[in-house]
DNA sequence: GATACTACTATCCTAAAGGATACCGGTATC
DNA sequence: GATACCGGTATCCTTTAGGATAGTAGTATC
């Protein structure tokens, strides 16, 4: 496995530190990864987005919306039907996050399979036990 | 640049979702990450670590340790010096959010010259106007 | 005429994260 | 005897995230 760059001096580690920090700053919370996420299929409508990221209000989604186009993550699109229709899309520079977002897709699948052989090896050591 | 499998269908997405969603329920909070990016330059003790991660509280500090422990992320070694000295450090399990946690410093130092390039461009444009 | 859909906003509220400050016992140092 | 270091706790407080609920204007549908 690749773990990137040894940071061995102080100096390496503070600039990593800073620069996940920063990072850390601009996804932060439970649903603005999950958005982009969710918007690789293509674009979608507000409904949509709220139906597809089960439990999130719309007032928190409004909210996420427009942080993530204020950061340049999204574009919103405004269709002048009756009633309107407003689509967002994700946007060049969103795509940028994607090695972050696929890492962190891959860790979470291996980290389900961690825990899963976890509580079976404590299963056998009860049985072990019992035995 | 790879941004690993295409996400396509609707299942692909939701399994996506999820795993990121897990990640983030781990790795959640301010803390996390920086804490396990200070200890890759060696083992450290409590306030080798409040030192480095500048304004964390020694409260904070002390919860966010025991949860990455419970989380087996870090070992924590009491050795039996007067007064007791405490160390902490990854442990394997911790090595594998190496290339979540280089990622996330890859983007943030790149999203850090995305930043600068576009107030440089922003001087430009006002630089236009003006003349 | 009642109900439903869209894309939200407004208001209120709770829970959790995180920070400020003080303190503890024990040791060592000045 | 005063101060400082270590590895934390204890107590209190503020900020923020996020959720619940209701409502809006303008169709469109039954």
């Amino acid at each position: 496995m690749n773990n990137g760059p040894i940071i061995h001096t102080k100096e390496a580690c503070n600039a990593a530190v800073n620069a996940v920090r920063d990072t850390l700053y601009v996804v932060n919370g439970k649903w603005k990864l999950l958005m982009l996420v969710s918007l690789m299929t293509g674009p979608k409508r507000f409904k949509e987005l709220q139906r597809e990221l089960e439990s999130i209000t719309p007032k928190v989604l409004s909210k996420e919306l427009r942080d993530l186009e204020l950061n340049g993550f999204i574009k919103r699109t405004v269709y002048d039907t009756t009633p309107v229709t407003v689509i967002y899309e994700r946007t060049e520079y969103a795509d940028s996050l994607g090695n972050v977002i696929n890492e962190m897709r891959e860790w979470g699948m291996k980290h389900r399979e961690h825990i899963k052989q976890m509580s079976r090896d404590e299963a056998e050591a009860r049985k072990a036990v019992a035995v």
